[in-house]
DNA sequence: TTGACAAATTAAACACTGTTCAATAATTTA
DNA sequence: TAAATTATTGAACAGTGTTTAATTTGTCAA
């Protein structure tokens, strides 16, 4: 039997979030049984209901990790680039590079079984509010006469854009497997969104724009 | 005992499958059990292993009516307007309609489980492959001076666009659920796409350009 | 019509799942 | 030290996907 004075609750609840968080990255939310966490801590199985109301509730607390995980690599590529829009395509770079290296976290993050009783975490809405104010820092740097209005949609419209690349990319079941250029989709998208948005031009020209042809200087056909 | 007689191979394969799709459209791909199908055709749970090799096959071939579904509904959206720029807006459109019409197959469609032993029905990729080739149709219209490759990154840059505020739209996990201005997103995203692509300015000004404020009027701060 | 063969269907079982709970062990309090 | 409290356990529960032997059904030649 496992001495309760091995670990202060607050461990064992650390300890079993953390260790559900490690067996999803390797084999899948989906793949891992209460008895697979239990024993993973060297507990039995019936130890996890004294700490969580049932699995999907660690699950949502793994998410909050995850999530937080997400935010920090995302961060730290603000600062591969010193102008608003090649942080915004670095982001997104940081994006799918999360999405590549741990698809697991990924699909647990976006793919919703939160039953409707369940209580979500605060944190969780919390982490996803600065992730959301990360990219509404840089659209806002990127054109500084946009309304509040404006950056909500865009902010919206490029992230949409964004996880939607690696949501395909990642769902082997309707993309083809062949085609794999995910970060050229991406650039395509981002430079294509940024292009055309207000007061971008100065902006754009003074950087190089990130790379591939320059959209503005073929818009019209010259 | 159910007679067998009742029912020829294909019958009774179209109906396990057509009843299984139904049940997926109600409760969700993960709600749904073995017993469940067998009793809602009115066989046994065994008889469904005669017929397909487990559950997993079944909703395998019910992403491929999903599909079918999902592209007639976006090859009707192609009559709403008469211009590309506006067919293609109107395909997001009825892509992000399917979704919240049908969350749950939205859902099944994309969230990948299948085990790498899986024989994908081969009518699986030509319905991905038709689908794909609805929008490459339109953005080449669109832009006639369009190489294939950028016709290539362009429709799997838009795709993943679209793709992503509808899954992002479904997953009230991440995204808060007060904001539902999903259609004005999505038009910010395939207006500011397209806005800066090459050869678009004749076409857009054209036709209006789908609503909203021209952007390229305003694109140099004028 | 009959009888043998083939195929479809079933009921029962298997190992597994998440979850609950009385019994037990470990710790704290009096 | 004794009592009360709390954490942990092992065994059970109902339910899952799946397999299989036994049974029913349909076919078709004799």
């Amino acid at each position: 039997m496992a001495r309760r004075s091995d670990h202060t609750k607050e461990e064992l609840q650390d300890l079993i979030v953390g260790e559900t968080m490690k067996l999803v990255d390797a084999f899948g939310a989906t793949n891992i049984t209460a008895r697979d966490i239990a024993a993973r801590i060297g507990y039995t199985p019936g130890t996890l209901y004294t700490h969580f109301d049932d699995l999907a509730t660690i699950l949502l607390h793994v998410n909050v990790r995850i999530l937080m995980h997400l935010r920090a690599e995302i961060q730290d590529a603000t600062d591969t680039a010193d102008d608003p829009a090649g942080r915004l395509l670095a982001m997104g770079h940081a994006y799918l590079g999360f999405a590549e290296a741990h698809p697991h976290w990924f699909a647990l993050l976006f793919n919703h079984n939160v039953k409707p009783r369940q209580t979500v975490p605060a944190t969780l809405q919390v982490v996803v509010d600065g992730l959301f104010e990360l990219l509404r820092t840089e659209l806002a740097a990127f054109d500084r006469t946009a309304t509040d209005h404006d950056l909500e949609l865009g902010v919206r419209a490029l992230w949409g854009g964004v996880h939607g690349i690696c949501a395909l990319s990642l769902s082997d079941r309707v993309v083809t497997q062949r085609w794999r250029a995910d970060r050229l989709v991406l650039k395509t998208l981002v430079n294509h969104f940024l292009a055309s948005w207000p007061d971008a031009a100065a902006d754009r020209e003074q950087v190089g724009f990130a790379g591939g042809r320059r959209v503005r200087e073929t818009a019209r056909g010259h």
